[in-house]
DNA sequence: TTCTCGTATATTGTTGACAATATTTTTGTA
DNA sequence: TACAAAAATATTGTCAACAATATACGAGAA
């Protein structure tokens, strides 16, 4: 932080600034809770404040910022009541993706995701991997399935909105222990049901999928209770 | 269109304009395709261009107007492919919702959802009730059982999100015919449900109850095919 | 006439200054 | 010292002018 960032040339200012905070974000050179100074931010990527509010503005829109008027906008900080809502929403959308999925994927697309699979069960066998598949690879696999439902409003709701949120907090997430083998499993599973053209069963395994990182999530939890409860109320 | 608006005093520009925007919108003030042209509405609404940008950001996120860089904002038009997607969507998403609202709802708010199905039941059997229950009683029940689900994430996509758009387009989908009757008696099955504290059966009737919606809206729009089918890509 | 190209107009993107509101610091008093 | 009120500072909200881009119009050639 405090370093000069450069914007990509591309369509419109306040675009690219979008794009550089949400990464900066997500990637955790911004931290939850961190408070957004306008004037700072705008001259660390060298613009004005305009495009800066309006970059802010479409985070906002994606539930990476929160923003009290006259307060200023600070980057989002879920509580353990909105993470546990989160996955609700999840196995929800992605379960009815899923379903979509088997029904709409096309055939390469289902044989690609085989080898998606088995990538990362090479890489989950060796010790670092797990590490990988723990950060970005599970999240590969859901993506390609919002990819293959066909409902590109689900699709965006999944891949731009709730996906960006569950980067931001996969360390916390995850995966844990014998986690890994155990999702890749599930995963292996989801993919069969696809395979067979499955929806119904396909949607059941993935909202399976979900829960039970839910719940492993709310047991480890329950465990650190270290980090403030925090409350961003939404309505 | 034209008139001079007025702002009820509140936190910011910004926020009243997109409130004020919202309705024009929603209640078709502003039409779906119409071009929104900055300097205009800002003439209308006493203010400058800023706080209307700002506007326009908040109803980009609300999916209720499009925005293409340097062409600029319209308000959006959905394809019958979009609309089939958000029936999708809510049929996830309302599914959840219904499971969790049997779960979590107060028991004085099912008796009181319980009263509002006998008043829509009395308005139904006055011929030009139905009318009323088609513009907004229908919506009303959906609304009730997002704020019981406790889950705020969840009902803030569905309040703030998908109904909105829902009631920009309710004059097409809904409950022609002897829809108003059949709908009203698919509530009260509802009710029953979450009366019972059934979660499980409340999600698979709600989810029956959103697909049989689609497919009278499909069936409508197969007969019907008027309108040209604009398409609006999100991502 | 119909099409293309170039110009004129309109509209959006960006900027810096000013106003309004929050936050911090200072000062005075119990 | 601890607390409260007031001044000073910092930060966000709003505005009007300027720059960049897109759209509409008109002239000329096939």
């Amino acid at each position: 932080m405090g370093a000069q960032h450069s914007l990509v040339a591309s369509t419109t200012l306040s675009e690219r600034i979008f794009e550089a905070l949400q990464t900066a974000i997500v990637t955790g050179d911004l931290k939850p809770g961190d408070k957004i100074r306008e004037a700072e931010l705008a001259k660390q990527y060298g613009t004005s404040r305009g495009p800066l509010r309006d970059a802010l503005r479409r985070l906002e829109a994606r539930r990476l910022v929160t923003n009290t008027p006259n307060a200023g906008a600070r980057v989002v900080s879920l509580s353990r009541k909105q993470l546990l809502e989160l996955y609700q929403v999840r196995e929800a959308l992605e379960g009815m993706t899923c379903r979509l999925a088997a029904n709409n994927m096309a055939d390469a697309e289902i044989e690609e995701l085989g080898e998606l699979l088995d990538r990362h069960e090479a890489e989950v066998r060796r010790k670092d991997g797990a590490e990988y598949f723990r950060q970005e690879g599970d999240l590969d696999f859901h993506f390609r399935i919002a990819k293959g439902c066909r409902n590109e409003l689900l699709c965006s709701a999944l891949c731009e909105d709730h996906y960006q949120l569950m980067r931001l907090y996969r360390h916390k997430f995850s995966t844990r222990a014998g986690r890994p083998r155990r999702a890749l499993a599930e995963h292996r599973q989801i993919l069969d049901a696809i395979r067979d053209r499955d929806g119904e069963l396909a949607e059941l395994l993935m909202r399976r999928h979900i829960r039970n990182a839910r719940e492993i999530f709310e047991r480890h939890v329950r465990d650190a209770s270290d980090e403030p409860n925090r409350e961003e109320d939404s309505q």
